[in-house]
DNA sequence: TACAAAATAAAGACTGACCTGTATTTAATT
DNA sequence: AATTAAATACAGGTCAGTCTTTATTTTGTA
């Protein structure tokens, strides 16, 4: 295994690890033992349990962003796109390893004194917010930028809401719920 | 001080830390030393400290419900109770200690397997809805009691996702965006 | 009310396990 | 020949929970 693919060796399988487990419920020891890598080469690649933390935020939300746009972009016109994420959130509810999302569960673990962590996992979350609004720009040319930003956040709040509550209570509703929260914009 | 008013004290001073700092984030020792009180004695109280969390999360939970409650009835008649809610939060927000839901938190915090806080978690916000569903058929007697299900769950959702992001973002705006959204049921 | 008996609290030592991160030695690879 | 990885021991700390000893408080009974 190269140099490259093992440091992405690693870093997959710590995501997998954090996102299934939590980031406090996972050690280094085990991410080495499920990894087959050495402590010291995890070490090599990632200076702290830390700086692992925000690679693994960078990456679950970077995978997120690619699969999401191209799961709605062959969604028909109009609002369709947009509804299209919720049938995204379901097909992950019903994936095997669905914990909730990454950042929330993040934010739960770390100290509010952390502030790397918690302004790398506010950066993501305001790169969806620009996911959902060009979203929305790119299918209602007539919608003004503010009434976009503002639409594109209320959009985003009933996502990261069938986000979080399908798995606390581990159920589809509240992603259905959601959804048609979110039709009536489309009318 | 007496038996009863022990166990309350340290029932207070655990809730306090497990909200502020997380539940894997606060040691035994740190409740003790901060409740003044001995190893023994907690665990003479509560026989371990996932007993602790589960007090702890009925507790929160308890003094939330009593609390909005008594804060949304003296609000007007129809919606204005359920929008009172969205106030309720906002202040929430702005006291120092805020750190999110709970029951969130605490759900990102604890291994999936771990069925009896799970179960607490699920049966609290269960009993959160209810309150929602009650305050709306107290308000609008022509509503149906499947209506008024559904209904609960839309608001539920819009108050959960307020509560969680305000939190994450550090800013009012997911509170005043749900409650714009939720202010359309009233129309 | 007074006092003895029983229960409970305080203080802290202790166990065994786990944590992150470092250092060392050996093996493999380039 | 030089770099990198594997394996593992180790350091220094924290964790939940148990136990012992001493002090205090509560309670039952006279």
């Amino acid at each position: 295994m190269k140099h490259a693919e093992i440091k992405q060796h690693i870093l997959e399988t710590a995501s997998d690890l954090f996102y299934t487990k939590g980031y406090n419920n996972t050690g280094i020891n085990e991410i080495i033992a499920t990894s087959g890598i050495a402590k010291a080469t995890l070490y090599n690649h990632f200076e702290s349990k830390e700086v692992l933390c925000l690679a693994y935020l960078v990456y679950k939300n970077s995978a997120f962003l690619r699969d999401i746009a191209n799961f709605c972009k062959v969604r028909g016109d109009g609002g369709a796109q947009i509804l299209g994420m919720f049938d995204y959130l379901k097909n992950m509810y019903r994936a095997k390893d669905f914990s909730g999302c990454w950042c929330l569960n993040t934010v739960s673990e770390i100290p509010t004194e952390n502030v790397a962590i918690n302004a790398e996992i506010r950066k993501q979350k305001k790169l969806f917010i620009t996911f959902i609004k060009n979203t929305l720009t790119d299918n209602f040319e007539l919608l003004a930028a503010a009434d976009a930003t503002v639409l594109a956040r209320k959009i985003y709040l009933l996502f990261e809401a069938a986000w979080a509550e399908s798995h606390l209570h581990g159920a589809e509703w509240p992603i259905k719920e959601a959804r048609v929260m979110c039709s009536t914009f489309f009318v």
